[in-house]
DNA sequence: TCTGGGGTCCTAGGACCC
DNA sequence: TCTGGGGTCCTAGGACCC
């Protein structure tokens, strides 16, 4: 999807557009729009149905954003005061501080991105759900996926979506993943890019290695310490060269990459691995001297991840921390337990087994509390009932 | 006045078992 | 007395992605 977030935001407040527009944070104090606007503008009353209405001077600014959130977007008449994704607001503020703050609405982006997956289901039943923005499509079996190499299904879906949510979307469409995902880049916003293999040299080699996805910034700064900048100057590299350079897997994995080989399928369900809660405080806070605001906030990420599990069916019998010191460095450790759970309590009083092996003299800026090994409910259930048969209940209660 | 939150996958060492 | 060869599970950290 184009600018996912931002273009959910200018479905609401199209007055907007073409501004400079941050997007991030959510501890802003003036988060209830309408409210503020009954109190400061009350020559009218104002409801949710009025938010295009709302005067753009009304809008906050990054100037007064106060806290440690980071951006998660930001349009490109901010990124033109240098300000871009992941940077600390507080630092954002300083570049560009007549910028407009809207604080992320996950709620709203799930709601358009389950909207936007169901239109393609319908359309190309084969997708992998990549997050909220973006999904794989397998066009193979798709009645008319070949005609023009893929393009006509591409307009087919990229029309059914602006139809049905007002949003566009760029798409790539390529023998594979790898390739596919680097041709949505090629021509964005709302655009279609085709890629074949034969256009390999001419099309991806000449990309940064940076452009592959999963080579981040350390791999892409190992490469650059081998003078290799391009994916076509990895693809000179010999195999076994990488794999010296590189170890077994990433080294084979690298050069397969940079030919534009991969064999991996388009995946359409997949379990959870793991569920997490975290949260950074508002300020830096001590084990000693907090140990009351600690233990609270400790208590309510244990019932968030329990929630979180029933809500969705699974239980878990791995529990782990996660903390971040105020020199940012990150620590975890877990736990396997007997039985899996998804009772907050139990998950809490295994959390805090695993906060005693940790060192607490620092401060603390993080903390988090995950559970993984994770199995559907139903399926426990299902064990637990087969392994230790209810007096109760007859020897052979059902069929099957 | 730096640096979010929720994930996946990989590696590597140690325990433990056969 | 001087070092097997699997295999699995657990734990900790780190890279990477959206």
């Amino acid at each position: 999807m184009d600018a996912f977030y931002a273009s959910v935001e200018w479905l609401r407040y199209p007055q907007l557009k073409g501004l400079p527009m941050v997007i991030g944070g959510g501890r802003r104090k003036e988060d209830d729009l309408i409210a503020r606007l009954n109190a400061e503008r009350p020559e009218r009353a104002w409801t949710a149905h009025d938010l295009a209405l709302i005067p753009v001077d009304f809008f906050p600014r990054l100037s007064s954003y106060v806290g440690r959130g980071v951006i998660t977007t930001a349009t490109y008449p901010a990124r033109q005061f240098g300000v871009g994704s992941a940077m600390g607001l507080m630092k954002a503020a300083r570049l560009c501080p007549q910028a407009i703050l809207l604080p992320v609405d996950f709620d709203e982006y799930r709601r358009f991105s389950r909207e936007f997956k169901r239109v393609i289901r319908d359309i190309a039943p084969v997708i992998e759900d990549r997050g909220v923005d973006e999904v794989y499509i397998d066009f193979t079996h798709v009645p008319g996926g070949q005609r023009e190499g893929g393009r006509v299904l591409a307009r087919l879906i990229q029309k059914s979506i602006f139809e049905a949510t007002g949003l566009t979307c760029s798409i790539g469409v390529a023998p594979n993943k790898l390739l596919a995902k680097m041709a949505s880049e090629f021509n964005k916003p709302n655009g279609i890019s085709v890629v074949r293999e034969s256009d390999l040299e001419s099309l991806i080699w000449p990309l940064p290695c940076r452009k592959i996805n999963g080579i981040g910034p350390k791999a892409d700064a190992r490469l650059q310490g081998h003078g290799i900048h391009t994916i076509g100057e990895l693809a000179e590299r010999d195999r076994t060269w990488l794999v010296q350079h590189f170890g077994k897997s990433h080294g084979a994995w690298l050069h397969d990459a940079a030919h534009g080989r991969d064999e991996r399928p388009v995946v359409t369900e997949s379990e959870p691995v793991s569920m997490s809660r975290e949260t950074t405080f508002e300020r830096d806070l001590h084990a000693v001297r907090d140990r009351a605001e600690l233990g609270a906030i400790f208590t309510r990420l244990a019932e968030q991840v329990a929630t979180d599990l029933q809500r969705k069916g699974y239980a878990g019998k791995t529990i782990g921390i996660k903390l971040r010191y105020d020199d940012f460095k990150t620590v975890t450790r877990d736990q396997t337990v007997a039985e899996h759970t998804s009772d907050a309590r139990r998950i809490r009083q295994v959390a805090g087994q695993c906060l005693k092996r940790v060192p607490l003299n620092r401060c603390l800026r993080l903390l988090g509390v995950r559970v993984s090994s994770l199995a559907p409910a139903q399926d426990l259930a299902r064990q637990h009932a087969d392994s230790s048969p209810d007096p109760e209940l007859p020897l052979f209660p059902t069929a099957g």
